[in-house]
DNA sequence: TTAAATCCGACTATTTAAGTAGGAATTAAC
DNA sequence: GTTAATTCCTACTTAAATAGTCGGATTTAA
């Protein structure tokens, strides 16, 4: 799990979904001005909110989005593995000369760090969206 | 808290000189050697592991690293302190323009990044050294 | 027809981590 | 004393990733 501002911004931007789209689908445009991000990177990460069936468009003018399942369903690593992508956050590299040792032995921390990875990975499941926006 | 390699390396040298620098001290080349860490970067780690009284040292031929206290005083925390310094992970930049939505409340995020910042810190607080080297 | 919106791909800028380089100071052993 | 091995110190370079921009195409309600 990586944890990056593009992370922290479309948990902002779902919270913002959460609490405004009820009726209507709520435009990029009033998200980056609530939230203050910018419009152009806002549109990158919904992009990929959508792909993960996160939420839904609807084109042209009065068009935006919304929640594709209730607030109640929608856990923070979905919402995070959605924009950020990578699973691990600091992983030996697997490709480098340098990974593990250069030996066929685990790191001596190897262990370690997958833990804190499952550590995190379990805060985000555990809290919902609807858990931010009450 | 913040997490590199940098403090992983920190945490695979340690583990290192807790097994091995028993009687006599240890030289970062031969750490080098044995974790495929580069000495001129271990140097620049060590430096600060020596600042924050986890080593201590001793110059000259024959010289190098002894840990300051027992492995079963050292928390992970510490070592990873010292080497990354940072405390938060993911703030809100203070001095941006753009932390915590360019108002005075705390953007609605805020909370949860510090808890999970709370949460990694709580991890590697109650892992001492001694714990990776039995 | 127009304006507001999503959608798309490529590009640039900025930051930070990661690592190097060169030398000064220290000290044990010969 | 000289040498070799070491810590110590500062500055620099490189590489990678994040962060963000830009220009335009497409869609659709009013």
């Amino acid at each position: 799990m990586k944890l990056t501002t593009k992370g922290r911004y479309a948990v902002m931007a779902m919270a913002d979904l959460a609490t405004n789209a009820i009726s209507k689908p709520v435009s990029l445009a009033e998200i980056s001005a609530r939230q203050n991000i910018s419009l152009a990177y806002l549109e990158q990460i919904f992009i990929k909110l959508k792909k993960n069936k996160l939420v839904k468009s609807s084109r042209g003018a009065t068009g935006g989005y919304l929640l594709e399942k209730s607030a109640s369903e929608i856990k923070l690593s979905n919402i995070i593995f959605a924009v950020d992508e990578e699973v691990k956050m600091l992983n030996c590299k697997k490709n480098s000369k340098r990974g593990c040792n250069n030996k066929l032995i685990k790191c001596i921390t190897h262990d370690l760090w997958d833990q804190l990875d499952q550590h995190i990975h379990i805060f985000f499941e555990k809290v919902k969206l609807k858990d931010l926006v009450r």
